[in-house]
DNA sequence: ACCTCTATTGCAACAGGTTTGCAATTGCGA
DNA sequence: TCGCAATTGCAAACCTGTTGCAATAGAGGT
C-alpha cells in the first residue's frame, strides 16, 4: 500500500525506541484492510514471531494511537476494539450486524453531518466517530435464513 | 413513560415465561432514561428485590433484545454495553469521549442519512445504528485548547 | 565495536464485563 | 392441584484489556 509513513522516525521523534514487536505490529496493520482486533493483530504478529507477547501488542497499539498513526474504534459488533492505520478521510464505518463485514463509506454526507453537529449542536465528531450499524446490501438482499421474514418496513 | 408495551404478551407469544426478574428488569428500563449498563440495571432491580442475580438480568436483557423490546449499544465510552427501551430510530447517539455524556439528537438529518445509506449503498441502518463519538459542546467549549479553526475540510 | 543506561519486553497475575453449567426452583398448561 | 420444562441463583469460567516486575535489548557516547 501507499501507507509509507516512516514509523521509525515518528517513534524516535517522540522518544520511543524502534523495536521489533512494534515493527511487526505496524506491518500487520499496514498490510491488512484494517479493523483488526488486538487478538487478530497478535495472531498475525505471532505468525512471524511467536515470541511476541499480547501485552506488547497492546502497548504498541496504544503508542501508535497516541501518535495518531493508528485509530481505535468501537464498532459495537462485539465488545472488542478494532484497529486500523489512520487515514484522513471523513467516512462512515458501516458495520453489518449480520455478516460482520465492515465497510467504509467516504463522502460528502459524512462531512455534512460533522458540520451540522458542530454548528448546530457544538458537538465535534472525532476521526472514527461515524459508526453506523445495520444490515449490509448483501445480507439484506440475500439469504438471511434466520427466520426473519423480509422486513418490508426496514429492520 | 408512555412505553406501554405489554411485555407479558410479547414474552408469551414467543414461548417465554413471565417471571419476576424479567418484569423487574423491564420496569427498570422503562422508568429510566435509557443508556443503563447491565450493572446499573442490576443495582436498580436489586433495590426492589435483592435476590435477583446478575446473570438473570443479563439473560433477561438478551431475551428482550431478541424480541426487539430493548436495544443494546456499545458506545465505546467504556467497555460495557448500554441498554435502553427500543424507540423509533431517527436519532443520533452523541457520545462525548471527554465527559462521557450521551446525548440523543433526533432530527431530520438522521433520517436523511438512513435514506442515503439505504438507497445509495443498500445498507439498512438499525435502531441504535447512528453512533457519533467526539467532544460535546460543554467539553469543547471549556478546557482542551482544541479550538479547531474550521479548516474547510474539517479534521 | 563496546559500554552503559534506561526503555521495552515477556510473563504471569489481575480486573471488569459477560457467559455458562448445573442443581434447585417456579411458572403455567393440563 | 400436579408435573414438567423453563428459569433462576450460584459459582466458576471466559474474554478483552491492563499492570508489576525482573530480564532483555535499543541507541547514543566512547
Amino acid at each position: 500500500m501507499s501507507t509509507t509513513t516512516d514509523v521509525s522516525s515518528v517513534l524516535r521523534e517522540h522518544g520511543y525506541r524502534l523495536t521489533s514487536p512494534r515493527l511487526l505490529v505496524w506491518s500487520v496493520l499496514g498490510s491488512s484492510d484494517g479493523h483488526l482486533t488486538a487478538d487478530e493483530v497478535t495472531a498475525r504478529v505471532n505468525d512471524v514471531d511467536p515470541t511476541v507477547n499480547r501485552s506488547s501488542v497492546y502497548r504498541s497499539l496504544m503508542i501508535f494511537e497516541e501518535l495518531d498513526l493508528v485509530r481505535r474504534s468501537h464498532l459495537g459488533i462485539d465488545d472488542s476494539a478494532r484497529w486500523e492505520v489512520s487515514h484522513p478521510h471523513d467516512e462512515f464505518h458501516l458495520v453489518c450486524r449480520s455478516c460482520g463485514s465492515i465497510g467504509h463509506h467516504a463522502g460528502e454526507l459524512a462531512n455534512r453531518i460533522r458540520l451540522h453537529l458542530r454548528e448546530q449542536h457544538g458537538f465535534v465528531a472525532d476521526g472514527t466517530g461515524l459508526v453506523v450499524s445495520g444490515t449490509c446490501a448483501d445480507c439484506s438482499g440475500a439469504e438471511d435464513s434466520i427466520d426473519t421474514p423480509p422486513p418490508a418496513t426496514d429492520r
